[in-house]
DNA sequence: CGGCTTTGACCAGCGC
DNA sequence: GCGCTGGTCAAAGCCG
């Protein structure tokens, strides 16, 4: 397996075709149609589903499509502000340097920076020259993904990280995508009212100390809810981004409530891979949403082919 | 005891 | 061809 995946890139066209669909297996407890999760048999409209989202990835998504995507993803948790501040975030900080590769930039981020239910496994770290700062690589636990982010910080300014993602990590992005073609022209600039949500919370943290932030988190989530992967690796501690879960800084723009949406559409019995991390004090009600646990970062992961 | 992180070694690509 | 650098591997250690 491991070497199926070294040795198939995000280029070969054909074994990604393969990928595709089987990421988009309805019988994977891993990866699902949220839409026809109930549907045990594969059906015509599902078929064409996967077909569209073939051709959406190849196509290449740009950031209109992903910022499109997200409006789809505010309304499905009902959460404009979600959207918003994701959003927001995008336009500013992410950008695309290659076909496959995405960089966001995160200016100091807070204690809301949660797990995004996802497991980045950490296979290396190198030193980098003329910077006194490692860079960390992780990949995606997902033995049938090749998705990975590295993290590394800023030299010019040590209180930004600069995560780069590359690689193909459609498992839970196509329901954007799908969504996007079937919702285009909503536009994701609505204004947010109402609920103040971890992902606002999240965006504003920028701004915000880590002990604002973690005084926030305690309100919006419970306590016990925040990620058991937050143990703060060498990076976080210089600078006091010790909120961010040491599986590296996926989770630092994901949203810490997207795991908690309203969602009840997740494989809750996804085996026994420890490729989630279960959320630390899972409420009954809730439940962690495929729709909406890779955030926008993981979409542009999906652009990886051109 | 199992899973995860750390970290030095190894390898490949690239520039000189 | 050689050295440098980035990226990956894998063994060892740590922790719950």
């Amino acid at each position: 397996m491991e070497e199926v995946i070294k040795s198939s890139t995000w280029f070969d066209h054909e074994s990604e075709d393969e990928l595709v669909r089987e990421l988009l297996d309805d019988e994977s407890p891993f990866f699902f149609l949220p839409k026809e999760k109930n549907q045990s048999k594969p059906s015509p409209a599902n078929e064409q589903t996967i077909n569209q989202l073939i051709s959406k990835v190849y196509s290449g998504p740009t950031i209109q499509d992903i910022e499109n995507a997200l409006s789809m993803s505010s309304r499905e948790d009902q959460s404009q502000a979600v959207s918003q501040a994701r959003i927001s975030l995008l336009q500013k900080d992410l950008s695309k340097v290659e076909n496959n590769k995405y960089t966001l930039k995160l200016k100091r981020c807070g204690n809301g920076m949660a797990d995004d239910g996802y497991k980045w496994k950490k296979y290396g770290q190198k030193s980098i020259k003329n910077s006194p700062h490692p860079r960390s690589y992780y990949g995606c636990t997902n033995p049938r993904c090749s998705a990975k982010k590295q993290v590394e910080r800023c030299s010019e300014d040590p209180d930004t990280l600069v995560i780069t993602y590359e690689g193909l990590h459609l498992h839970f992005t196509h329901p954007f995508f799908l969504s996007n073609q079937t919702q285009h022209g909503d536009p994701p600039s609505k204004k947010p009212k109402g609920t103040i949500s971890e992902a606002e919370f999240q965006a504003h943290s920028a701004q915000q100390t880590p002990e604002q932030a973690q005084e926030y988190s305690a309100h919006v989530a419970s306590p016990g809810s925040l990620p058991s992967t937050s143990t703060a690796d060498d990076y976080m501690h210089v600078s006091g981004l010790e909120g961010i879960g040491r599986q590296g800084l996926l989770e630092d723009v994901v949203p810490f409530m997207v795991r908690n949406p309203s969602n009840h559409n997740m494989s809750s019995n996804s085996s026994s891979s420890s490729y989630r991390s279960p959320p630390a004090s899972p409420p009954s009600s809730l439940s962690w949403s495929p729709n909406l646990s890779h955030s926008f970062l993981d979409i542009a992961l999906d652009t990886s082919i051109a």
